[in-house]
DNA sequence: AATATTTGACCAGG
DNA sequence: CCTGGTCAAATATT
């Protein structure tokens, strides 16, 4: 059915949210710890808190009893489209709002830290300082509004409040697109930032701490994460979807990587989730990209130095109707250690997962 | 030179 | 008249 393929397009667009949110957090928490100070600090603190969104949105849409709840009439950026699940908390009135009013053709506000990361391209058009706003409006348009006729509009605002860090911008999409043609956005560190307007004038610069982010530069970090966070959906959270069905008959899992230790996995002794995606060579990986619609590619986990102790336990696996047991997948307290992927994931995972009851 | 961005002017709605 | 949204010439960048 067509509308339970969109569903799972946009659960797959909510959880390259979180692949992209997985990245700076771990990037951040991979620098030593004298370099963490208390802005990285905060920024680390606001980025948990944006996945915890994400994987709350991505296990709402996971069960079926909420697909319905899928805001129609939405501009259809990639991220746009997960926005319900990921902004309700960040502002209930806009949301309640738009549910009780007549809803405004293709209008949808988000709150975040990433205006520009959407996948699309904007051409910015104009800059209007607004009346008790400390930040000019920023005024995009699609790139393709004149070749295609996309209507497709954005504003940027940045927010007041936002003046210390991570700054925070709310971003009003106007218009569907009809160019139909996301960006494969493919580079946490801004591939298709729209270049210097991305960095207002007036000093909010969420690329500055990219960059100061960005660690390695090689994109393998985004890749193991990548990797991991489909590992976790096939393994655990994910119900059977038909436009998942390539991921649910990977390669035998014997034929396993080549060179384990090439991805690190911090001693690789059970099967990890890495190990189970990594059966998916590149080839079919991009496959599954265009397939999905999704703008992100796979990659993989660095080594990363912090304690998993202060986590609290995991509560029991939500869900188990899958063909890979997610409890093989689960942190292990008592025996041997799961790979560092593989419990980071399942670790994230189960935090969120207070917010999910399973069936 | 071509393309992208900036920014003051213009316009419409309230 | 004020405000927000858009236009388009000027400027910057590649």
């Amino acid at each position: 059915m067509a509308f339970q393929q969109e569903a799972v397009g946009k659960l797959w667009e909510e959880l390259g949210r979180g692949y992209n949110l997985s990245a700076k957090l771990l990037a951040l928490l991979s620098q030593p710890s004298h370099l963490l100070d208390s802005h990285g600090q905060e920024m680390a603190v606001a980025i948990s808190q944006q996945l915890s969104q994400v994987f709350r949105a991505s296990l709402s849409m996971s069960n079926p009893g909420n697909s319905g709840r899928m805001v129609e009439g939405r501009a259809t950026a990639p991220e746009a489209a997960i926005m319900e699940g990921s902004i309700s908390q960040a502002t209930p009135a806009i949301i309640s709002g738009e549910e009780v009013t007549p809803p405004r053709i293709g209008k949808e506000e988000e709150i975040t830290a990433e205006p520009y990361k959407d996948g699309y391209k904007w051409k910015k058009y104009g800059q209007k300082n607004i009346k008790n706003r400390k930040f000019a409006r920023l005024y995009f348009r699609c790139m393709h509004s004149h070749e295609r006729g996309c209507r497709a509009k954005k504003q940027v605002q940045q927010q007041d409040s936002s003046i210390g860090s991570p700054p925070l911008y709310k971003v009003i999409y106007l218009n569907e697109h009809t160019c139909h043609q996301a960006f494969p956005n493919v580079n946490i560190t801004n591939a298709n930032v729209p270049a210097t307007s991305t960095t207002t004038r007036n000093g909010a610069d969420f690329d500055h701490a990219r960059r100061h982010l960005h660690v390695g530069g090689n994109g393998e970090l985004e890749d193991r994460i990548m990797t991991s966070t489909f590992s976790t959906v096939i393994g655990g959270a994910a119900p059977a979807a038909p436009s998942l069905s390539p991921l649910q008959s990977p390669p035998p899992v014997e034929a396993s990587p080549s060179d384990p230790a090439s991805y690190d996995t911090g001693g690789g002794q059970s099967p990890s989730l890495l190990d189970l995606s990594m059966c998916l060579d590149e080839t079919m990986m991009d496959e599954m990209y265009f397939s999905c619609g999704s703008p992100f590619r796979p990659v993989e986990a660095p080594a990363a130095p912090w304690s998993l102790s202060s986590l609290p336990p995991p509560p029991p696996p939500p869900i188990e109707a899958s063909s890979i047991d997610p409890a093989a997948y689960m942190p292990s307290r008592g025996g041997h250690s799961l790979s560092l992927d593989a419990m980071t994931m399942a670790e994230i995972f189960l935090w969120s997962s207070p917010l999910f009851s399973p069936r």
